[in-house]
DNA sequence: CCTTTGTAGTGATTTAGATCACTAGTAAAA
DNA sequence: TTTTACTAGTGATCTAAATCACTACAAAGG
């Protein structure tokens, strides 16, 4: 049964775990499965605002050009993320391109209905002010390195940045789930790809990381976390 | 009447401004009026967060540095902001510190106390998750600028957000209602105060920019939008 | 098969913008 | 009064990192 599988999913994203059979109901009603194949765009930036969307798998990125084709990635969001963060409450447009990366399973909920719901359910309010202010200390954290710091110590944050959001413990490494190319890394914190080269082959001469078979970054933290005071 | 005052203040606050007089009530009830004066610190980065604050009036900056003393100036806040965004349901600490520039009356607020009323107004809700949206865009593009703009477009980029922010129409210009020196302009973005104060007079040439007989900046928007396409 | 288009890697060159060094003016403190 | 400590302003110098230019390799397409 079709709803049943809905339920599965919306149990699994972190923001709904908690909620009982009764609760998720409503939300189960109004979400939707979709698969998006690799390469795909979810939305384009300017796009009206009107849904959210919650990974069940695959993966997703989100980012922003300019008219010149420059490229910034704003993240790489795995099963459990939800995006967009600012959409709630605000009519406006998708702030960035949602390109699928991985071929992936979305929920889909329009956001006017998961508005009604948000304000219905004190504990899913509680979570989501949660989880916004964090993505705001994320952002000013992100803003405070590209100001306070130099490109170096800017990988470094970046790499770290990244085994937490997209990374598993694997013996006394962090190992990245998704393979970056050196041109991703650069356009993630406005870099170039030359540089990010050289700092990572120097990061490697110092044995704080390394590239296992399969081409995933292997990244020893506490070394990583000396270099940035 | 004490509890008057207070009732008054938080009316003028935009995010209660909605309220009718009994929902307004348990809100005055946790809320206390305190007055800084100029160049005390209302709290310092990595204090427990356990208040909120509303400005009524008076000039507060949010600030980080560094161990080297480079300072980051994230916001200077004006009557009617709230600070910091990212104080909701989290327990942590203040992610940055905050000074008062010009003497401020502030609406001080439990953070704790303060949840709980939030989550019993879905009205409330509905308000602080539009500003914390809007917060996340802001930083978004914030982050965007710094990583695909040269430093000429960074600048005309911050002079328009301070326009939005900090400046009030004046005939065909927006003033900016404080004064700010090279040297905090340029904290803001990450430059150095030589560099805008060059760009600055780069402006004035063309015409986009000047000082009135206080110090104060006088902006041709319309024009420096322009400048950025 | 060759061609195209992606990647990593590395030196050489260029340049935007930081830093340095200084003048000059203003305001507050001693 | 002089001193200290800000500020704005402006050339000269320096340097981090972008850009350029190239090799080499791998995968995909015709």
């Amino acid at each position: 049964m079709k709803t049943a599988v809905i339920k599965n999913h919306l149990q699994e994203v972190s923001l709904f775990k908690e909620l009982s059979e009764e609760e998720i109901q409503p939300i189960v009603d109004i979400s939707q499965i979709r698969i998006y194949p690799a390469r795909s765009f979810v939305f384009m930036q300017g796009e009206p605002l009107d849904r959210v969307f919650f990974i069940h798998s695959g993966k997703v990125k989100i980012n922003k050009t300019d008219l010149a084709g420059k490229e910034q990635i704003v993240s790489i969001l795995e099963a459990g993320d939800m995006f967009p963060h600012a959409g709630f409450f605000r009519k406006g447009n998708f702030p960035a391109h949602a390109e699928i990366l991985e071929t992936s399973e979305l929920i889909v909920i329009p956001v006017g209905q998961f508005e009604q719901i948000l304000l219905t359910y004190p504990e899913l309010c509680m979570k989501m002010f949660k989880v916004l202010g964090e993505k705001i200390v994320d952002l000013q954290n992100r803003l405070e390195e590209k100001i306070l710091r130099d490109t170096y110590e800017q990988i470094v944050m970046l790499l770290l940045r990244l085994c937490k959001s997209n990374g598993e413990k694997v013996g006394d490494r962090y190992k990245l789930t998704t393979h970056f190319t050196n041109r991703e890394l650069a356009n993630m914190i406005g870099t170039s790809r030359e540089t990010i080269n050289r700092t990572i082959n120097r990061l490697r001469k110092k044995d704080m990381i390394e590239t296992d078979e399969e081409g995933y970054f292997l990244i020893k933290l506490e070394n990583l976390e000396d270099e940035i005071i």
